[in-house]
DNA sequence: GCCGTTTTCGGCCCGACTGTTTTCAGTCG
């Protein structure tokens, strides 16, 4: 999909034959294998077909990668295409997959529906469920048929992923409000939202008391659930009236540090570190890592990962991609953090009198930047002399507000400009020469073809004035799909002529990518972490690209803006030659 | 399917909840 189109493509594969392995009753463990290899390829930051350059044995090193799931590799790459995909295909109707999506429809229940009634789709699911004929059916009672005539108004909500920065905020109310409740002792959001995912598919909310059916009563019971799934004694889920799905843990104070760990997972992470405690005699679940019946860790996360040995490892890391052996051999990355950041490298001057730029600069003050990059997008790069005396009257009025607020912080005149479709940028050199910094980014023409596209990014960065590739996908989340470029190249490009390459943390752009952002860092490029706030309240979208960052591994020295004003200012002029 | 300073065969994370089960299978996190 991204840097990686062939990872995605033999992902979705692998995922398929899972899913239509475990249809047909296959080995469970293969059925894992499956899956957590299509997983691992997913978030895989180097093109498969360039790993696979050095064959299979240069396959078969990558972690869920073997003998067999190498040479389907090889095949796919070859062929386009893998046999006993095509094979299992055959064999599975198309749509029994989809009945698998159902909540509480598994593969045993999805086949048993085929073989006995023939149903492939969810309509015949439903008059099945309606007329009655389920119930005959081994294993099928009226509760349960009740159950999944629920569940089939749930299939899309279930399935569906939240931009992370839709969600969050609203989360830590959420956690707010269960650590107001008096038998709470502690509450924290874990899950894909803790590890900073650009989606998340639901909300996991730990709670720490000794009274676990309250808490979770009185979870449901919060006026912005809308229906409740499941309450047991020590979890529930519900779904809010904003169709997001929540799920509610509760476990005892002693295990809060267990519990945040089994509840952070990743599930790939927490299945590799569970396996390295049964090789030492030990056991890890969420209430503690065991030695036999006696406990010997679980207070604390340090606590739990101490007792295999290993330093703490922070949770946008816990992917099973490689932070377990990095643990075990001493190198972890000194990840980059929020106190790190010295300004905001992308910022959007249209607001209104409401949010003026002044306004904007005590923000940012208050979140302890010394600077933030005015980026405007629009009247600048008028034809001629009207967009140079645009440009110099920008310039006068951020140089007015430095004076008045005493720099504090420093605003950064400068401007996102666009990339034409054959590398020119919207902008005159005259007017970009004015600015102290110069993103660029596509901005339309999305759908060239990957030359086109590759060698457009290369052109415009090779422009002297030009700072950081900005919003290098160009992407939406759900809504416009990535352009497609060699970003080997390009990031090889940038690395060399020591330009950045932005980590735009808006919500619904995330772009760079984390995959991709850990990539560009392998391969020497600074990055730039923005907000891209066009209004006050958006600054907060900066944690979303840190987290973004922290997911691609990033210490303080690969991070542009971990720079203060002076080291920044220089780094400005070196990429100018100056 | 993968994997291996105990193994190249025989393991593979571990538990909660539900419904229908008369002792547990299926699904999910
Ligand atoms: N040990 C173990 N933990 C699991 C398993 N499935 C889920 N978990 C833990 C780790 C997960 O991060 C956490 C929450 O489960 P979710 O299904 O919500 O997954 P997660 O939040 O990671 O991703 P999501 O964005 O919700 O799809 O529960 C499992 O099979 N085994
Ligand atoms: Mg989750
Ligand atoms: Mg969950």
């Amino acid at each position: 999909m991204y840097l990686a189109m062939k990872n995605a493509e033999i992902a979705r594969i692998f995922a398929e034959i899972a899913d239509m392995l475990d249809f047909l009753g296959d080995s469970p463990f293969r059925v894992r294998a499956y899956r957590a290899a299509a997983r691992y390829l997913t978030g895989l930051d180097e093109p498969i077909e360039r790993i696979a350059q050095g064959g299979e044995k240069a396959l078969d090193e990558l972690p869920y990668i073997g003998h067999d799931l190498a040479q389907k590799i090889l095949e796919y790459l070859s062929t386009g295409r893998v046999r006993k995909h095509e094979e299992l295909k055959k064999k599975v109707p198309a749509g029994v997959l989809q009945i698998m999506r159902v909540p509480g429809v598994g593969p045993k229940t999805a086949k048993l529906l085929y073989d006995e009634l023939g149903i492939t789709t969810l309509a015949e699911l439903r008059a099945a469920l309606n007329d009655g004929r389920v119930l005959g059916l081994p294993g099928f009672g009226e509760k349960k048929v009740e159950r999944l005539r629920h569940s089939l108004r749930l299939v899309e909500a279930a399935a569906k992923r939240h931009p992370l920065g839709e969600v969050l905020w609203q989360a830590r109310e959420l956690v707010a409000r269960l650590e107001s409740l008096p038998q709470v002792e502690h509450a924290a959001l874990c899950g894909s939202a803790r590890r900073y995912k650009e989606t998340v598919g639901d909300l996991d909310l730990l709670a720490a008391s000794r009274r676990a059916r309250a808490v979770a009563d009185a979870f449901v019971r919060f006026p912005e659930v809308d229906e409740v799934l499941l309450a047991g004694a020590g979890r529930a889920t519900v779904f809010l009236k904003t169709g997001l799905q929540v799920d509610l843990k509760v476990i005892e104070p002693d295990s809060w540090g267990s519990g945040l760990q089994y509840f952070t997972g990743s599930k790939d992470h927490s299945i590799h570190l569970r396996g390295l405690a049964m090789d030492r005699g030990l056991k890890i679940n969420e209430y503690g890592v065991w030695k036999g019946a006696e406990r010997i860790a679980g207070a604390s996360e340090a606590e739990v990962y101490g007792a295999l040995g290993l330093p703490w490892i922070p949770p946008p890391l816990r992917e099973d991609r490689g932070e377990i052996e990095a643990a075990q051999e001493g190198r972890l990355p000194q990840l980059v953090s929020l106190r790190q950041v010295r300004g905001d490298l992308k910022v959007f001057p249209k607001w209104g009198d409401k949010d003026s730029l002044a306004d904007l600069a005590k923000a940012a003050a208050s979140r302890g930047y010394g600077y933030l990059a005015v980026a405007d997008r629009s009247s600048l790069c008028a034809a001629g002399e009207a967009g140079l005396q645009e440009a110099k009257k920008l310039v006068a009025e951020i140089r007015r507000l430095n004076e008045s607020n005493d720099g504090k912080p420093y605003l950064l005149s400068g401007a996102e400009v666009g990339i034409l479709p054959d590398g020119r940028l919207e902008c005159p050199d005259e007017i970009l020469a004015q600015l102290e910094v110069v993103l660029v980014s596509v901005r339309s023409h999305y759908d060239l073809d990957r030359q086109a596209q590759t060698r457009r990014i290369l052109r415009a960065l090779e422009n002297p004035y030009v700072h950081v590739l900005a919003r290098p996908t160009a992407r939406k989340i759900d809504e416009r799909a990535p352009i497609e470029a060699d970003w080997e190249r390009i990031f090889e490009f940038a690395a060399r002529s020591g330009k950045a390459v932005e980590i735009d943390g808006f919500y619904s752009h995330i772009d760079l990518p984390d995959t991709l952002a850990r990539r560009a860092a392998e391969l020497g490029v600074t990055l730039s972490l923005s907000s891209g706030a066009k209004a006050l309240d958006q600054l907060r979208f900066m944690e979303l690209a840190l987290g973004t960052a922290q997911r691609a591994w990033l210490s303080a020295k690969q991070v542009l803006n971990s720079r203060d004003l002076r080291q920044l200012r220089s780094w400005l002029a070196r990429v100018r030659g100056q």
